[in-house]
DNA sequence: TACGCAATCGATACCGGTATCGATTGCGGG
DNA sequence: CCCGCAATCGATACCGGTATCGATTGCGTA
């Protein structure tokens, strides 16, 4: 096994004292702009690598942030991700992902391996499944920084980015209303996600509005949030079931919305499908699916905000009380005309 | 900020040593059972938590794995990393997965920064920039154990998990030509990648077992292996303005088949889409377009297989001479038959 | 009685950087 | 000539666990 070099090495090589090779290695002022250059070229000609365990052990900070999203499979959070990333990069910070797949033992299992010290702040998107936060509580009372994003808790006050989910469900429903519909259908998340509550409220008030019924049996949600393609398939076949069925659909999110459409192509024949509207940051789905509307969010802006936020609580030489809660805007993207 | 309890108070409180606090939390067994439930309560009573650098430091070792991706929103990348994971919590490690986006830059900057002691081990694909090499052979020659998946190099020996890409490839493309087409293009991939020769042999062989010509006009590489979604459509642009159109495709990636079936969508009509296989793991892609053929490659099982061998290399007393390169069976899935 | 050995625990060095405090040198101003 | 101060660098403790070596005790056995 080959055995790394170490700033003692340089040191003795160079005849410094470990302080000053640190200190030159981290450019510091104190240093000799000649010494600087010797121990920078003796470490590249030597090929030296911080240790970075060492350093964040004196340092206290690990100079890494750890995202617990449900999965990275998925549009939404792979570009919210890219937007953490973006802004991590640019700071310093390395990113860890680590995905909950819904489930809650996943999530608790994996804060913990994030927290104490390994990381010195957390992204959060919880999980479907979790309804109890006292893990999460516990980190932020040990002081470790929390933003949530997406979907957020309300256990105890930190900075949150969220869109607005009320208005795009109802943009969305609406949409459907405006092309002639009148039975539509909402496909939701899990009950206990935050997201879901406010799509809902969303679907509602754009049926209220416009003098529709609310019809209890024409909401579906879906506990492992799409997660299980056979539990989409039950509320696709549910609705195809009812002796009223719907003409449309609003989805609740992206895996669902791919579920969805996936499970009425495997399900019905086409001229049976109901129009479709739904949450959904894909490139492409909107392309292989011309008739179906969809909301998107501002998944890299959600991304860079929350890094943001997370930096700055990290950074922050006192206690912060005063936090943000910042709601952005989703954008409709209508149906394309293709010809033929 | 919470100043987290460390060993030595446990020691303190119960008026033992710092190496025996140690032992009893790492139940060893020289340590009086006693003991170790008195250490074990006080621990979990106060909360205590390990810190991981410091344990790190010491053993020189992190328990911890890096992944190293094009990126995490594509179904097979994040169907080989549920694999990987699925074997990782298993044995006790971490994972740290980090997106290349096929840029080489990125690459190098996520290797450096995954590397020297800070991961035990890596799981690498390989980016679709990247001509040199360089930056992974030098760890390699510092000893840090790696693995290929996928998309693999022959810079030096080491265990590798592919698929039979040329096999796939084949099967594909015979598929379309049984179907009845006989003018296939090739939408490929970047031209590095281990898998683009592999898969372009393939479609070659197909074609010449077929007694069909090989047209190198009808076959078009992706650099950006589809990244950029401009690049496919100029792709697909060239194919609908050749003379003789292809009246099939066959795609390399799961990225490309995406891209490649939404750029028909925007560019041309129905009636003038040509019949489309490829490779992709997507859970729903085959049923959103039911003319579509795809070649799924054991994505779940390549991450399983490459976390094995590299928890033998990590764990293994001696150097590894001899490496294992295992390649596994792809399956092709038919178009599904819709009703209506 | 003496010795060997297992069981149990302590003291300490060490992992590799880095914060802290201090030492040395040189020079300008009073 | 002395003092103050800036510039530059060294010695050392320390971050929090853990490997290493040793110490102590008790007990069975030669």
């Amino acid at each position: 096994m080959f055995k790394p070099i170490t700033i003692k090495d340089i040191a003795q090589a160079l005849e410094l004292s470990p302080s000053t090779v640190s200190r030159a290695l981290s450019d510091s002022y104190e240093i000799n702009e000649e010494t600087k250059k010797r121990v920078i070229e003796y470490a590249e000609k030597h090929n030296y690598r911080r240790n970075p365990m060492a350093s964040s052990l004196r340092q206290g900070r690990s100079y890494s942030i750890g995202v617990v999203v449900c999965e990275v499979a998925n549009s939404f959070f792979s570009q919210a991700i890219d937007g953490i990333e973006s802004v991590a990069y640019g700071k310093g910070y390395h990113v860890i992902i680590s995905q909950s797949h819904d489930a809650y033992e996943r999530e608790v299992v994996n804060m913990q391996h994030l927290a104490n010290r390994a990381v010195d702040g957390l992204l959060i998107s919880m999980s479907a499944e979790t309804k109890d936060f006292s893990h999460i509580v516990n980190l932020h009372e040990q002081g470790l920084p929390i933003v949530f994003f997406d979907r957020i808790i309300d256990a105890f006050e930190t900075h949150t980015v969220t869109s607005n989910n009320r208005e795009g469900a109802m943009k969305a429903t609406q949409s459907l209303i405006d092309r002639g519909f009148r039975k539509i259908a909402h496909l939701a998340n899990a009950p206990h996600l935050s997201i879901t509550a406010e799509r809902l409220e969303g679907y509602e008030d754009a049926l209220r509005q416009n003098g529709l019924a609310l019809d209890e049996s024409f909401i579906r949600c879906c506990h492992h949030g799409g997660r299980i393609q056979q539990e989409v398939e039950e509320a696709v076949r549910y609705f195809l079931s009812l002796p009223e069925r719907p003409d449309a659909v609003f989805v609740a999110s992206d895996r669902l919305s791919m579920g969805c459409l996936s499970a009425y192509n495997k399900l019905a024949p086409k001229s049976e499908h109901p129009a479709v509207a739904g949450f959904s940051n894909s490139d492409v789905l909107d392309l292989l699916q011309p008739n179906f509307t969809c909301v998107r969010q501002p998944a890299f802006e959600m991304g860079r905000m929350a890094m943001e936020m997370l930096i700055q609580l990290i950074e922050s030489r006192y206690p912060v009380y005063d936090f943000e809660n910042v709601v952005l805007q989703t954008e409709l993207m209508m149906p394309h005309r293709i010809s033929g």
